[in-house]
DNA sequence: CAGTATCCATTTCGATACTG
DNA sequence: CAGTATCGAAATGGATACTG
């Protein structure tokens, strides 16, 4: 794609920027990811021949460093890559101010239970093993059930029986927890209705949704702490 | 192009906002631009088929605006376009301090003329009719020179001679200026290294920096006042 | 002034398969 | 794990001319 041929700095931000899928690249590595599965995990429709290239195309911008230790590969942001935090963190703000619609095309259990596996508040969670199953019921049976596991060391998501004990059950429609998930809905209203039960002991379902809760976009640090 | 469904908020916004010239043409409403011709003059590689595309798309999506007046059209941004303006002014100062190197495709003497012109400072310059002349010795003939007329009315730009006398006029290079209007170089720096001379009554040379002050993008009550 | 219409070169992307 | 290779379909958009 050509630039615009503008000396306007909005224009050359928007060069490197509108490119599809940057910006999602972008949001991921904000939100922590830093190896190449990983990303794609956040990215799941895209090639990953056009992640690469996208990777390649931010390196050579100076927003993203590559670094190879080994055989490990990790992308990290630069300080360009990090600046660009409020813009994501605003876009996002408007995005779910403005455009609040999703097709059917948006709901996906796959990258919802990342995103809510990624962003459990280990240190709201009791000590010990804590496994909390997620049933959608409106889902295809391949892709209804989900386990979240989680231990001191971070939060594992698996989409098979791990064999652990389950602590607790989320019953629902993928439209409710994606709903609650944007922040359009609360935990509380949604229980209130019936879209969505918690089976398990009553703590546990009472302090269900603290474990879970959306920081904007994570700071790295705190990010760091969630890899596994 | 398909949608990323994603039901991430940023991932909806950028289903909008990542299409080619879109946030240029964002950028030009939040200056102030209000008919098709004033957002073709913003953006004059895009070509008329597509910004009329582009237009609709965000009328669609309720960013824009369009109202028929008699024979008159105007596009207005809505509340949700007028709330891109702090994103479109961060994604412009990210842009200047991270993307700073211009190709040579970027330097284009219309769009810094057109730039300038619409952000004279009416209540600086002296009242009565102003006229600067601005030569580029490294453009080609037919774009050297231009003339930009201020009255109380507002600024108005011509690229041949209006015929009236000329205040002051400025030499220099398209790359010198264009740099300082990016905020790149400072005019008083610019005309001790001789990269640009103003010629005229000493005071006009003192104070014409002050009367083109790029705001960084104008509100548009302010705009409106220089609609011309 | 405010756009449409047309048309094709180019790009871009998605799907899939494969590799060290 | 971390990508590359290949290929064809789709769409994107640039150029140009034209219209009410």
């Amino acid at each position: 794609m050509a630039g615009y041929g503008q000396f306007c700095p909005v224009a050359k931000a928007m060069e490197l920027l509108d490119e599809r899928w940057t910006m999602l690249v972008i949001r991921e590595l904000l939100c922590g990811s830093r190896h190449f599965n990983d990303l794609r995990r956040g990215v799941p429709r895209m090639s990953p021949s056009l992640l690469s290239a996208r990777l390649r195309t931010l390196a050579r911008a100076g927003v993203v460093e590559r670094h190879e230790d080994g055989k490990q590969v990790t992308y990290l942001l630069s300080p360009a890559g990090e600046q660009l935090r409020p813009i994501v963190e605003a876009l996002g703000q408007w995005g779910l101010t403005w455009m609040p619609e999703l097709g059917d095309e948006d709901y996906d259990p796959h990258l919802l239970m990342w995103d809510l596996h990624r962003n459990v508040d280990l240190g709201a969670v009791p000590p010990g093993r804590t496994v909390i199953r997620f049933s959608f019921d409106d889902v295809r049976a391949e892709d209804r059930h989900w386990w979240v596991v989680i231990t001191a060391e971070g939060a594992d998501l698996c989409s098979f029986d791990p064999g652990h004990p389950v602590t607790a059950t989320v019953e629902t429609d993928l439209r409710t927890l994606t709903r609650i998930w944007r922040g359009q809905l609360s935990w509380p209203q949604s229980q209130r209705s019936g879209e969505l039960q918690v089976h398990g002991p009553t703590h546990v379902a009472r302090n269900l949704p603290r474990w879970f809760h959306k920081q904007s976009i994570l700071p790295p640090e705190t990010a760091a702490s969630y890899a596994g």
